[in-house]
RNA sequence: GGGCAAGUGGCGGAAUUGGUAUACGCGCUGGUCUUAGAAACCAGUGCCGCAAGGCUUAAGAGUUCGAGUCUCUUCUUGCCCA
């Protein structure tokens, strides 16, 4: 059999795909966008999962004649080249540069169509340049603000962590206990587009049900109200908020953050102190708060009950009332919240049943846990019978009228705090002068580049602690000033990257209007499952915030369709000391026994996880591209299970790929030599249909993201046309139709398809062949026979026959016609080009 | 605790959306070739059964001429939120 060498086609198209311009630019746009990679050293499988996947989405659209931006970027910016500068007494710059270098290559051989002339990196100063531009005009727009808040505060990284950062209450990269700390932070006030983020979700039909609900969840619309209560023996009110005010008469206590105003009284107090100093360990988090132990401080101060004359209510500050939702203060109904119930318990507070679901109410039964279901409402005087909803809407509807209160809705979503104490970031674009006034620095003056020379072993924040870095002078008036020494957080970079992408060389904005208004909204984003709340959500918000700050953006909607793809896994190998091993340090002997290299020592098998450095699960692309060829990888990726579920790495799959695309090499060089005398007879024909009927499919699985069913049906396809090889078809024929084939597999294994494309003489490579639907209707098709609903023939006929032909055909040849010789036919259920079932009686 | 998915051979998975269950690949078994191995090629491979045939999509029920697909109950797993 002849082979290829893989090496030597795919280094020849590789040249072809980055050296001549891949794509034309005519038809219908199509911006086919993957997430870009943050340049941590080398590509990892996900990456060749993620760029694979888009790139059969880009090769095919362009193959069907559209206009397709597909541009490749650096998520550049990031803690990891601080330490691994720390680390190497590198500059984080020059880290970066170098993985980049790195990176690129690798993807290079991986044959991408990406437009290399778009390539774009966040740490430059030509990009962050127009991102502290943007953020000027937010500031101008009234995006964004400063607020002193509680954060999360790692004190081994001395920076602030968003609450996903904080995992069970240690900090994601350190694993240092999360204090709560007060700062003066900057904001984008994401939050004002609350209503709208959560609204417009319905108009993006592209987008997975999955990541629509959770961002939905993540924003959090909740509807309640907000009730006034008189504290006794004070003129004062307190003003609390509930989602459940119908529950009003089950209150037993009312709980207050340790923020609260009306804790300003107890601060010399040293109880009160030392519980607030409790409270700021268990961090910020609803998972953090919801899982310590509810404790609280008695104030000794009462409240009264607004509708039950005379009933007092204790006032306590509680761990779990958080100041930056709603009021900072709500009332508790132990029988039905659970925190509120826990509570009860532990500070022997009332525990009163106003919701109830059982047939007769028993007022004394004792109750082990909240309940939270639904239900008619007693001992709630004159909500008494109705149930939960329609008691909201009177007691609201009373709170109002009584004034006291009104209704409100309130959101999970927070503003979105951008500042980090972080030294490779986009500095943040504003000054503080002498008289306290805080403003942006002109905008003439941009970029705001950072110094190559800050001191990045000492802690805290190497800006604040340079030298000279923040001194500067104030436009306007001449005055001094001082730098804001804060970067931003480094998902703002990649919150407007795919605008960028539209215009990329641009020096005068960050974008030209007239190109995203043609490019935008990206047709088809792909990337992990991961960003499906945080990345996406502040994409959405950035659109928004742009188009309402420059007047002539039309889209407010970065992405109309997008796909997550799955992660790649594999096996976890352990040796006898517990120690990690790469897959490439052990040797599997049969499927019970599998040893470590080195001293032959035994090794246990894990289950198959996400690759990832610290289980040392990998397997490096490049050592795969240069074993089996990067055709072979993609082509294994991509069609051992569906793209959004996860996929098995497994060397045997790329091994067999790489055996199967040497057999359509060689089919291939036979096509070639074979004698062109053979003349065409009606056997042509039917191998035509066929081939046609598989382009059909394969054409329909990628349009569904069937990858994997792809795949398969070009085996069978392959096995079709080996099997004709030996018919008398025609020479041409069998080259005009494995032209057909290549050309289905060009977005799979670009090297390959371009390469037996070339030799096959093929002239307009770069044209979806045609599929004959009329073709599809002329074929035969499979009629499965049934008797009493099970299946006793299968016959081949041609399309739209009657059920009387059938009938005739099943009488006189068909092998269901045993079950139906001593029977008595009753009833006969036939769908045309289906099925026939006889539904007989003995 | 809540929400959302999903459960099909030894494994990854397919099934035209209610119409031939197990396509395709991996693995395994046997054979050809080979000094031998690898590769290549051919055949077989859900379970029970010598066969005819029967059974089978986590378990159980229901709707239907017909259910992997729809409905209900239970179990299990995964993800997200808490």
């Amino acid at each position: 059999m002849e082979r290829v060498n893989f090496q030597v086609i795919e280094k020849k198209w590789q040249k072809k795909f980055s050296s001549s311009k891949l794509y034309n630019r005519n038809g219908k746009k199509f911006y086919c966008l993957e997430m870009f990679p943050y340049p941590s050293g080398k590509i990892h499988m996900g990456h060749v999962r993620n760029y694979t996947i888009g790139d059969v989405i880009a090769r095919y659209k362009f193959m069907n004649g559209f206009n397709v931006l597909h541009p490749m970027g650096w998520d550049s910016f990031g803690l990891p080249a601080e330490n691994a500068a720390k680390l190497n007494e590198l500059n984080p710059r020059d880290w970066t540069k170098q993985n980049i270098k790195v990176m690129k290559s690798q993807l290079k051989m991986l044959g991408l169509s990406i437009d290399w002339d778009l390539e774009i990196s966040t740490c430059d100063e030509d990009y962050y340049k127009h991102q502290q531009e943007l953020f000027i005009d937010f500031y101008n727009n009234g995006f964004v603000s400063r607020k002193e808040t509680y954060v999360n505060w790692d004190p081994a990284e001395n920076t602030v962590l968003a609450n996903e950062q904080v995992i069970d209450g240690r900090g994601w990269r350190s694993n240092a206990v999360v204090e709560r700390k007060k700062l003066s932070q900057w904001f984008f006030n994401i939050s004002k587009f609350s209503n709208e983020l959560l609204n417009d979700l319905e108009k993006l039909p592209g987008w997975p049900e999955k990541v629509k609900l959770m961002q939905k969840n993540w924003i959090g619309k909740s509807i309640g109200c907000e009730l006034n209560f008189k504290i006794v023996g004070n003129k004062k009110h307190l003003s609390i908020f509930t989602t459940r005010p119908d529950t009003i008469f089950g209150a037993s206590f009312i709980a207050v953050s340790v923020d609260h105003e009306i804790c300003k009284g107890f601060k010399q107090k040293p109880d009160f102190e030392k519980f607030k100093d409790h409270c700021s360990k268990i961090g910020t988090t609803e998972e953090a708060l919801a899982n310590a132990e509810k404790l609280g401080y008695n104030t000794n101060l009462f409240a009264e009950h607004p509708f039950i004359k005379d009933k007092k209510i204790p006032i306590y500050v509680a761990n779990f009332v958080l100041m930056d939702y709603g009021n900072g203060a709500i009332f508790g109904c132990p029988a039905h919240d659970q925190r509120d119930f826990d509570f009860a318990k532990k500070y022997k507070l009332p525990i009163i049943r106003v919701v109830s679901n059982e047939k007769k109410f028993d007022n004394n039964k004792e109750m082990l846990e909240a309940f939270v279901g639904d239900g008619k409402m007693v001992n709630s005087e004159f909500l008494n019978g109705l149930t939960v909803n329609d008691a909201k809407i009177k007691i609201i509807d009373t709170i109002v009228k009584k004034k006291i209160g009104k209704k409100q809705t309130l959101f999970r979503l927070k503003d979105w705090g951008i500042s980090r104490q972080r030294y490779w970031g986009c500095p943040i674009p504003m000054i503080y002068l002498e008289d306290g006034s805080i403003v942006p620095v002109d905008k003439s003056e941009l970029p705001i580049k950072l110094p190559n020379d800050a001191d990045l072993k000492s802690s805290g924040n190497p800006l604040e602690n340079h030298p000279n870095w923040k001194k500067t002078t104030h436009k306007k008036t001449g005055k001094s000033a001082i730098r804001e020494t804060d970067t931003l957080d480094t998902f703002v970079d990649s919150s407007w990257y795919f605008l960028r992408f539209c215009s990329p060389q641009n020096k005068k904005a960050p974008f030209s209007n007239e190109k995203v208004n043609y490019w935008m909204p990206v047709d088809q984003y792909i990337g992990g499952i991961e960003h499906a709340i945080l990345h996406l959500l502040y994409s959405r918000f950035f659109m928004r915030a742009i188009k309402k700050s420059n007047k002539k953006i039309k889209y407010s909607e970065p992405f109309s369709n997008l796909f997550t793809q799955g992660m790649v896994c594999h096996e976890t190998y352990k040796d006898t000391n517990g120690n990690w091993l790469y897959p490439d340090e052990v040797q599997i002997i049969s499927e019970k026994k599998v040893i470590k290299i080195k001293d032959k020592s035994e090794v246990t098998v894990g289950p198959s996880e996400s690759m990832s450095k610290s289980k040392k699960n990998t397997v490096d692309p490049e050592i795969m591209i240069k074993e089996y060829g990067a055709d072979a990888v993609r082509w294994f990726i991509l069609s051992d299970s569906p793209p959004e579920k996860d996929v098995q790495w497994s060397d045997t799959g790329v091994f067999s790929a790489n055996k199967f695309l040497q057999k359509i090499w060689n089919l291939n060089q036979t096509i070639l030599k074979r004698d062109n005398k053979v003349k065409s007879n009606n056997k042509n024909k039917i191998f035509e249909e066929k081939i046609n009927l598989f382009s059909y499919k394969i054409d329909n699985a990628i349009k569904n993201f069937q990858f994997n069913v792809a795949v398969a049906n070009f085996y069978e396809a392959y096995r079709y046309f080996s099997d004709s090889m030996r018919l008398e078809i025609s020479t041409k024929s069998l080259s005009d139709n494995m032209i057909k084939l290549m050309k289905l597999m060009l977005p799979f294994t670009p090297h390959l398809a371009h390469e037996c494309l070339t030799i096959l003489g093929c002239k307009d490579v770069n044209k979806w062949p045609k599929i004959d639907e009329k073709i599809l209707k002329r074929s035969t098709i499979n009629m499965a026979v049934q008797v009493n609903g099970k299946t006793r023939d299968v016959l081949n006929i041609k399309q739209n026959l009657s059920e009387k032909d059938i009938n005739q055909l099943i009488l006189k040849s068909s092998k269901a016609n045993k079950y139906l010789k001593n029977a008595k036919i009753i009833k006969t259920i036939f769908i045309k080009n289906k099925i026939i079932n006889y539904i007989v009686k003995n």
